[in-house]
DNA sequence: CGTCTATTTGAATGTACTCAAAAGCGGTGG
DNA sequence: CCACCGCTTTTGAGTACATTCAAATAGACG
């Protein structure tokens, strides 16, 4: 469980035993079930969470009552609403658990600890946030230029494997698509 | 023209007389025509440009060589792409003029001055990062749960009195419409 | 004033949605 | 272990939103 984080963290910056105990002592452990909230639009993101198994999902909900999702976050990969947990104000998603998921979270007090001791842990979070915009950036483009296949091939490549762990409306509403029109798509 | 910058870094930092004289020491001024650019996608941005007249577009040219709009920079808002500015890698966007622009520029290199002489501009700075993020945000929500109609609306709220002065092809690649689209649209 | 580009108009087409109903599938309780 | 319930997926018909292509009209600029 702690392994996966850490060579998760070890793509990024090299750290020593020491360093990774004390990065480890500032986690904590949790298991949400499915269909549990891990955040809602408009409280705030008070941490940053890693997805040791399971998939999260963030998404928002329009005036009619509808879900788009935003982002999955699959195993090895990190979630929370990044604007929210930096300026400390409202989130614009919604975030919850889409089967049973094991994540390991650190708090932003904690953070703050952790750069003070280990301050190459800053690069690593900057580049968390980096990554972040470009996941936003390349969702606003597909948006705009591809159609639902296209987006679809996409979905594929950036999510591994995915596609058969989760039921298929959730695909639906990442494409932008309603169910029904996915399901008919899928047959070619 | 410098009273413009001015007076939008004062919108969330005050300076002395001395530290805005500083602050425009390290500025460089520039107008550049309709149609010319001021980055290419897989060129990296090393400025940040803030628009004292006129209009710039950023934009992404699809494999059909289509081009899709993601923001405009008119008078008194920031432009450039944050992500390769940050990290000195390749632009996903190109920003060129739509009309005769008058533009003010700083550069990386003096903007890390001006963060070690007046440490507040690192926060002016990161609420730029963090608006642009914003920006994102909204960009992606209502692609998914919104209506060419709908976001038309909002486009005039984003940017108000900027529908008279671009041409309307503009408006339509912002809302992700054709032209013709767009047009009959608007007859209502 | 003429040229070039932008806008409008219209017809045919494609992409995706809604609504309704049937079929499939998974988990739970008896 | 089976039957049932609730939710997901499929299927199909009818409709709405948006595109393409072509041609006519209007506007802007040198």
């Amino acid at each position: 469980m702690y392994q996966l984080i850490l060579s998760n963290v070890a793509k990024h910056i090299s750290l020593t035993e020491e360093e990774e105990l004390f990065f480890l002592s500032l986690l904590k452990l949790k298991t949400i079930k499915r269909k549990e909230f891990l955040l809602k639009e408009g409280g705030v993101s008070r941490y940053q969470t890693f997805v040791a198994k399971g998939c999260l999902r963030t998404y928002t909900i329009d005036d009619m009552g509808k879900e788009h999702i935003v982002m999955f976050s699959p195993e090895d990969w990190w979630s929370g609403d990044m604007y929210s947990f930096i300026t400390g104000k409202p989130a614009a998603y919604t975030i919850d658990a889409l089967v049973k998921t094991d994540i390991i979270q650190i708090s932003k007090n904690n953070l703050e600890k952790l750069y003070e001791k280990i301050p190459k842990f800053e690069r690593f979070f900057r580049m968390l946030f980096q990554n972040a915009f470009v996941i936003y950036q390349n969702r606003i483009t597909s948006n705009l230029s591809q159609k639902a296949n296209e987006r679809h091939k996409q979905f594929i490549k950036t999510y591994p494997g995915l596609e058969q762990k989760i039921a298929q409306k959730y695909i639906a509403s990442f494409l932008g698509v309603t169910p029904e029109f996915y399901s008919a798509m899928k047959q070619k």
